[in-house]
DNA sequence: CGATGCTTTGAAAATTGTCAAACTAAGTGG
DNA sequence: CCACTTAGTTTGACAATTTTCAAAGCATCG
């Protein structure tokens, strides 16, 4: 009977827990926890929440700020591969590894909640297909970013890009169209396989269409049906 | 006690299940089942083991054969995200959807091992960790592979994919340096993020630089630690 | 043996990268 | 509070790489 109890959750399909939020998790767990309070950690801008390397154990839910994650090759190239906000998770791509496989640094002030692996299972081990469902959630992400940066022009992954931050900035209950952009050209270039000045250009020639409107890192998108549509047609 | 022996598996931390291999998967799984068997599916070159849109639910184990994994934009545009071979596991991106987000396609005659997840869960629940270290080794693999395809030219991408599938094919016991591509150059290019044509060219002036033999899809790696050289060198 | 699909190569065009310089904003120390 | 340093942005001109278009050569398979 106990064991039943035990095993329930395991039961319902990995395929459908139904969009799984990483704030969730943590609010589960901290109700699990009970008395015993959720770590939180606050990190200054600029500043690495963990380097790669570093032992890992523990996922991070940024509750505040905007981190980025890189990843450095043995002969020194480096790439952003992400941007995560508040409700995303920092630290899953080194499960299974003793230590990080990534940087994730603070753009602005943040702060992240701890969530230790071990807790999670010892006292929600429920939460796994969740965390399986949230790694096939950015793996399917991640093949995104790969066919639109090899299938679009400068002009079109910048407007992507765009598009994609409205919305998920839209998500956490701000404007979708008045962006203010945490990150330099630089950074962005890193992410979207440009250099920083193809970015510039980029972000020009779509204010000079009247699509948006650039002032330094404060960009409106001015017609975001018709910046959806330079994107759609891909050529 | 019951409920701590149930529990057991899941005490080991997620963050160190060393190496877990795809194949154990199955293996424990089969005999976990008893004499039910695993169900096995043939899959002939060109044939599509599951279409985007298909219903989930199922990991595959490549046990033979050469795969090719797709994902398609709304607007069309089309990429090749991995190509996978035995040991592999085909099937993971779509957890926590209800249907394929990819395409998984033979390039060769294959055959694939079932592994339902429902039934993973049931008779293996402490897999599933290792199915999250799996899922978190995809995402670095496109890290990476996102890394070098923005930071590399297009001869080093191709030596890179090359010295790449050498080792995937020497840890099946197929020598390192005698490869038999199994996709077409367009394929290659489609992965790589280059024209079918540059490929090509890349392919060619590796072969000129003595590099590599190039006889239609059979390629001898003729100075691996070069073309290793020539892949750090980022420049 | 023809048809089809794949590969190779060339030449020209297009996009992006590189280098350089000027400009702006922001923050620091006098 | 200003002058000054530094980091980041923008723009131009040119170079380099890759794409595009075209054509020819090679295989494979009914």
């Amino acid at each position: 009977m106990t064991v039943v109890t035990m095993l329930q959750p395991l039961r319902q399909p990995v395929a459908a827990p139904a969009a799984p939020s990483p704030a969730d998790l943590a609010s589960r767990l901290a109700e699990r926890l009970g008395e015993l309070p959720l770590r939180r950690r606050t990190v200054r801008a600029r500043q690495a929440l963990f380097h790669c390397g570093q032992p890992t154990g523990t996922l991070f839910l940024v509750h505040a700020g905007f981190f980025k994650t890189t990843v450095v090759s043995a002969d020194g190239r480096e790439k952003i591969t992400g941007f995560r906000l508040r409700g995303d998770l920092l630290g899953m791509e080194s499960i299974g590894l003793p230590s990080h496989a990534c940087d994730a640094v603070a753009l602005d002030t943040g702060e992240v909640w701890e969530l230790p692996l071990e807790q999670l299972q010892r006292h929600l081990p429920e939460c796994l297909p969740e965390i399986a469902s949230l790694l096939a959630g950015e793996i399917r992400r991640d093949w995104r970013w790969m066919l639109d940066t090899s299938s679009l022009n400068a002009e079109q992954r910048v407007a992507a890009f765009l598009l994609d931050l409205g919305e998920r900035l839209q998500a956490l209950g701000f404007s979708r169209h008045d962006l203010r952009l945490r990150m330099t050209r630089a950074d962005l270039g890193s992410f979207l396989s440009l250099q920083l000045e193809t970015v510039t250009r980029a972000l020009s020639r779509l204010a000079a269409s009247g699509l948006i409107e650039v002032d330094g890192r404060e960009i409106r998108l001015q017609d975001p049906a018709a910046l959806m549509r330079r994107v759609a047609l891909a050529a």
